[in-house]
DNA sequence: GCATTAATTCATTCAACGTTGAATTTCTTG
DNA sequence: CAAGAAATTCAACGTTGAATGAATTAATGC
């Protein structure tokens, strides 16, 4: 456990002596709590606990819970232009390959905390579904799809996503092993093919 | 909506008459409940109200909220043995696509509610993960792999679950069209062919 | 048909939650 | 070095949730 911390050092009243990220400290505790508990499970007297200040701090940081989460889940970890160019450069045969290396690059970056915490806050709130959707398939996917000029992007992109999300939650939050310890090539290798055939392969009723 | 009843017809004290199955009801309305809001978004009374009955009785009847959880989210909706004997039953060749329409009967009759229930409640609940893990890893994946005599069969019943769970997310939970409303057979055309390269093809890292 | 048991509602209790305002301490500015 | 601003804790409040026990009514057994 990395959460068994020594006895706190007393905490007196007023402010304390400088150094002291109070801020970074509560969004980092919330991440941590709202992807073990989801919104409603998370309480906001435990995230202050796990930063190691009073609860109060979050109203006056944050103006309250629900600003706190907004802090924490609409913090996506890459940026949309770069990782699009990114993924197209280079030959169209690899693309399958780069997707699925990136999508495992990016959220093992965030030690597998913000993916269940995403997948998680569709419990209670639909304006993550939205962002979700938003993100992958218009912004990501949707992207990629139209710039190699396949039929059906919409459902090309679909089934990326879907592939992509399951691959998410089988390896950060529901840990099935091997595949929630495998290494990032050996799962590459797996799913490369499955996106590239989704992206620029054939996929049933092409016609019609 | 179909939620939107005429007024309930004035609750009076004691025993109602005959006929009236409480218990089923409460089920029935905490399915409905626990999909939409999750297990801590969820309420008693909310539950009870969708119901037509008082709150007390899901104490009554289930001991309390989290035998009425156990209750919903238990009840899975096939015979794992079944479902085996029913996929094998067939060339080896159209196995994929078996799977992949099986998935989808067995879900799209659940009028799309318990998935959701599923994922939702992974949330809050690692008994849901665990119980996930072992009826769709071991009780049917896992037997499929092993019947088929493949190499690596953890991983191949991995990634076929990714697969799945991802068209479940994308289709049931997320709703992002065209896979939400596709019909099934375009879903198994696209996806068939994922889930028997995951069987029976080659998956990468073979030897070592 | 009377006594017993089961089922249901109501009013209440207790705990936990998010939030607020005052009190206290440190930092910053002139 | 004094005065004001900022940060923090503490105690409390109002609300809401699950759970409980008594009261009430219908069904069941003899």
């Amino acid at each position: 456990m990395t959460t068994a911390d020594p006895p706190p050092p007393a905490k007196r009243r007023g402010r304390r002596p400088a150094g002291q990220d109070t801020r970074a400290a509560l969004v980092e505790a919330a991440h941590q709590v709202f992807s073990e508990s989801g919104y409603e499970g998370a309480t906001v007297r435990a995230i202050a606990a796990r930063a190691g200040v009073d609860a109060a701090m979050v109203n006056h940081w944050f103006g309250g819970k629900e600003g706190l989460f907004a802090q924490v889940v609409l913090r996506l970890p890459v940026d949309p232009g770069d990782l699009v160019a990114t993924l197209l450069d280079g030959d169209l045969d690899g693309l399958g390959e780069r997707v699925v290396r990136r999508f495992l690059g990016v959220w093992d970056a965030t030690a597998g905390g913000t993916f269940p915490a995403l997948v998680r806050s569709l419990a209670s709130h639909d304006q993550a579904t939205i962002g979700l959707r938003d993100f992958l398939i218009k912004h990501i996917l949707g992207r990629v799809v139209a710039r190699i000029r396949a039929d059906q992007p919409q459902l090309r992109a679909g089934l990326c996503a879907s592939q992509l999300i399951g691959i998410g939650m089988v390896r950060y939050v529901a840990k099935f092993d091997p595949l929630a310890t495998a290494d990032v090539e050996t799962v590459v290798a797996a799913v490369g093919p499955t996106l590239q055939r989704y992206l620029t392969g054939e996929i049933g009723a092409a016609d019609c």
